[in-house]
DNA sequence: GTCTATAACGAGATAGAC
DNA sequence: GTCTATCTCGTTATAGAC
């Protein structure tokens, strides 16, 4: 097939970009450099740059396919009804990066974003926007739809949550333990649910 | 007076650390050379070497004297009486942070944590479980006392709490916006105040 | 305690052959 | 599209004079 001999022939750069992926989220991208790439991958240092000529440039592409990898995830969670078990899902996004050692990439990006070239410190936040965006839009749709509960701006609730969600997994894999994540988006999800909210309230009020 | 000899004589290693832990706040701990700091200070690597003879070495009394510091301030708030108001002025500690443009150091270093000096790392977890056992005290003195509420395991209520507050330091950080910290902080704290959550309940109930 | 000088290495990047 | 070879620069670190 026509589709798969370009796909092999344009293998190449996608291959690159999932090594610079994984050490991105393993050491950062100031953390890793053509050489680790090129050794794995077995070919040199000047056949990369002949893919992406610079280190700004393979950044900014590993980001947008990032971004384009996340939009494509989020779109399948859409399906899901229910605007609690989507959140859930969010969440489990999270986690799968971080049972397999890695830091969600924008999250590691945040953390050196004062050292990044300004194409990559432009793209992030647009990473940044649009999950903020998705996540905003899940929530107002919960309440709305009365499966979850919180106060104020949805916006404001919706970088509360990937706040704590990004927080977690830093924290979580300095102690390479993710069960802390886990616990923490537990607590985080439960207080936006309205059956267990309910469920407080009437505790609260039979006492 | 000697002491203040005895400072001014022994002032260089600590000025070293001034600069280092500004650097390493604002472009990480794998963001800045000894070069930097030489340049800054105005003299030599060389130099630097004679006081920190490696990097790793550097990184872990950046580390250690971190750690003091944060100790002496969560020791001043500890004669605050009210958990809650407790609680806020361990929010504004990082916030006084992020208005200076700098990330929490320890959160920048938990995001390189893979790329760093075993010794750091170790150093590192030790100042977060202090940290959370810190927060866990308070939260759990103020449930008890009847000003704080929240479910479960104390110590869980502090993870998700510090995660929040690092996440929120990250991204605020990323759009230059200290304001974004501030309004996820205001979030997290409210929703372990008993006086607010009581307020909540009332409205539940009327509707 | 600070200096000059230098070692030893790794980084990103380029030229030009195949 | 990949290679060899090389350049230039920045990095940590050391030797030895002052």
């Amino acid at each position: 097939m026509d589709a798969d001999i370009d796909a092999a022939a344009s293998a190449t750069p996608a291959r690159i970009l999932d090594i610079a992926e994984r050490l991105a989220q393993t050491w950062g991208f100031n953390g890793f450099s053509y050489a680790d790439i090129a050794s794995e991958l077995g070919i040199t240092k000047a056949s990369l740059h002949y893919h992406f000529a610079t280190k700004a440039i393979l950044g900014r592409a590993l980001l947008l396919r990032y971004s384009e990898k996340f939009d494509v995830a989020l779109t399948a969670i859409e399906a899901v009804r229910d605007a609690s078990l989507k959140l859930r899902r969010y969440a489990s996004l999270y986690e799968q990066v971080l049972v397999r050692d890695r830091m969600c990439l924008c999250g590691m990006l945040a953390a050196e974003y004062s050292t990044l070239p300004v194409a990559m410190q432009v793209e992030l936040r647009r990473f940044f926007d649009k999950n903020e965006a998705w996540v905003a839009r899940c929530l107002e749709d919960g309440r709305a739809g009365g499966t979850l509960t919180f106060e104020g701006d949805a916006v404001d609730a919706a970088r509360a949550l990937t706040a704590g969600l990004e927080g977690a997994m830093l924290l979580a894999r300095s102690y390479g333990e993710p069960t802390r994540f886990a616990a923490v988006a537990k607590r985080l999800l439960r207080e936006l649910d309205l059956a267990h909210s309910a469920v407080r309230t009437n505790r609260k009020t039979v006492n």
